[in-house]
DNA sequence: CCGATTTGTGTAAACGTGTACACAGAGTGA
DNA sequence: TCACTCTGTGTACACGTTTACACAAATCGG
């Protein structure tokens, strides 16, 4: 039990070769004789031995680790993304380091650790981080941003996200139900992601004579949604609510529903946003504006691949989002 | 952009002292003059130098990562306890690498990878790995199991946990309002925590002349629940159901509910078992046997510092758990 | 059968740290 | 002033790989 892990100069004299020898044995393509390679192996597996990762990653200047910068992995807007990059990255033999920055004052500090690690590549997913913080600390890697306007950059691959169509469409559903009071239950206070998402509804509302009459901040949480909810229907008699994501809109129904009394549609008109499988649980079947999560991670993971194979430059691509209906709205 | 990484060698250099000097700068308690340290931490900050965490890692044996290996991340059942963890990990300046081994058909090849890594601990979250194989692939680095079984061993810590006196206080309630058919609705068919599990609800049963009339197998998902409810309650008459997690009883009571116009607890009676955030929703009002997710990361917590600090042999924790009362039981 | 190429292997030097050891200088007590 | 400790720094090696280079043996074409 407990033993030392082997080195493959030890296993090089089990053997009766050099320890260059060991090293190609275990590298796909390099000069050995079959003999001496299943040979070497057959003693490798006999004594357990494998390659030291760290040693390998310091020589080849690649580790194969992946930096995940998130919010948070407990809210299940984010999960299932990350667990979908998660496997496709796993199939590629590359190990995620998740870092999650939500209730962490210092996010930049825990990133400067990650980069320590000489992370192969790294994909921010949280809007709590700038991307110049995140160019500036991951300096050597290139980061893939997962932002959700287009940017420009020579030293940066993003993948934006454009709703603008499918928020109309959610608009003039509502607008055409009746509806003329409209309220924006944001996720969080300082979030570009946030305003950018806001902008698309706004737009929608604008187009048709309309806009927000109220307003209000949570931190993409059930108990916020629901809470920030019963506070903005008890002080302006708003008919829809449109919410900064699924979770905070199942709990702004709820709050409607058991606090107030008031149903959907019918009484009032409630929007999720992301699309994640919760959202067409029975239960809920909320109205979203969804995103095709494999479409997208899809992109993040081309975007990896390109960089992997340093084919070419930073790369901006561009995702729409549809709609799902439910009912809700 | 992109610019090479800066070396100790190089810095070394630029500061006008050797290398060592460098690292010494880096070392909270090492004999280095202040002056030297500030002026190498402000050079250091000028260039944008920091220690290579590979190089070190290869140098101390110590690598500060993490391995946690769990069935999924987007399960709202088990990200709660992650997240949690993660926050821990990082607060002590540990990275968590996650191993996502549900859907991935080689898992144990998954294991050795990340063991390669020389990983400092590991914690098993998973009972889709045996712990058998846990222990021979990180055999050089004694994981901390996380069981639901005491066992014992002198090479593995675990935390299990016994839910039977709050299985019997559930089971208390529901017989005593009226209840006799029961049905278990597994999440998953080979798991020895779902035996354990349902072991704790059978002996509750047991003790009263009763026993499971109906069992039924899913995945811990909301369809599987859904779907395995709809069955269960075509071809038999119970009129409780215990569920192997919370998303699943969330699932099987919306199936009660739409396709059978069945009420909880009225008409059925239906039991989560992890005690999720989600569960205490507006909208799920579950009845659950429940965990204390902090204590119990406290616990994993507790046994990563002393496994750290060497100081003692393995341990074996147990937790017991209660019961969040809702509305569906 | 000989020169040219290919194949298989060993040697040695990197990769970027941390640290044991050596050592010079400063301080200290008598 | 001297023997001694303490402080600050440099030198050199170890950590466990990969790989450029060298070289012997095997293969090959004519």
């Amino acid at each position: 039990m407990n033993k030392k892990r082997i080195t493959s100069k030890e296993l090089a004299k089990l053997a009766g070769v050099s320890s260059a020898t060991i090293s190609r044995a275990f590298s796909p393509d390099s000069r050995i004789g079959n003999a001496t390679r299943d040979r070497i192996l057959s003693v490798a597996r006999e004594y357990g031995y494998q390659p030291n990762a760290i040693a390998r990653s310091l020589n080849n200047q690649r580790s194969r680790l992946v930096a995940l910068v998130v919010n948070a992995i407990g809210n299940p807007c984010e999960a299932e993304e990350q667990q979908l990059l998660v496997h496709r990255l796993q199939a590629r033999q590359l190990l995620p380091i998740i870092l999650c920055c939500a209730d962490h004052a210092d996010r930049l500090q825990l990133m400067r650790l990650a980069s320590t690690y000489q992370v192969d590549h790294v994909v921010v997913f949280s809007d709590m981080v700038s991307m110049q913080d995140a160019v500036d600390i991951f300096h050597t890697t290139k980061p893939i941003i997962v932002s959700f306007e287009p940017l420009a950059s020579d030293s940066v691959s993003s993948i934006s996200i454009d709703g603008s169509a499918a928020a109309d469409e959610i608009i003039a559903k509502i607008v055409g139900d009746g509806k003329t009071r409209f309220a924006y239950l944001s996720g969080t206070q300082s979030s570009w992601i946030d305003k950018l998402r806001r902008k698309w509804f706004a737009d929608a509302l604008a187009k048709r004579g309309l806009a927000f009459e109220a307003q209000a901040f949570g931190d993409y949480t059930y108990d916020s949604g629901f809470k920030e909810a019963v506070m903005l229907l008890h002080r302006s008699k708003v008919d829809a609510i449109i919410c900064g994501n699924d979770v905070m809109a199942i709990g702004a129904r709820d709050a409607a529903r058991r606090i107030l009394g008031k149903n959907t549609p019918g009484d009032i008109a409630i929007v999720g946003q992301d699309g994640i499988a919760m959202a067409a649980w029975d239960c809920n079947d909320l109205t979203t504006l969804s995103l095709d999560h494999v479409a997208f991670i899809d992109a993040v993971v081309d975007l990896i691949e390109r960089h992997d194979a340093e084919l070419d430059g930073p790369h901006s691509i561009t995702m729409t989002c549809s709609v799902r209906w439910g009912s809700t709205a």
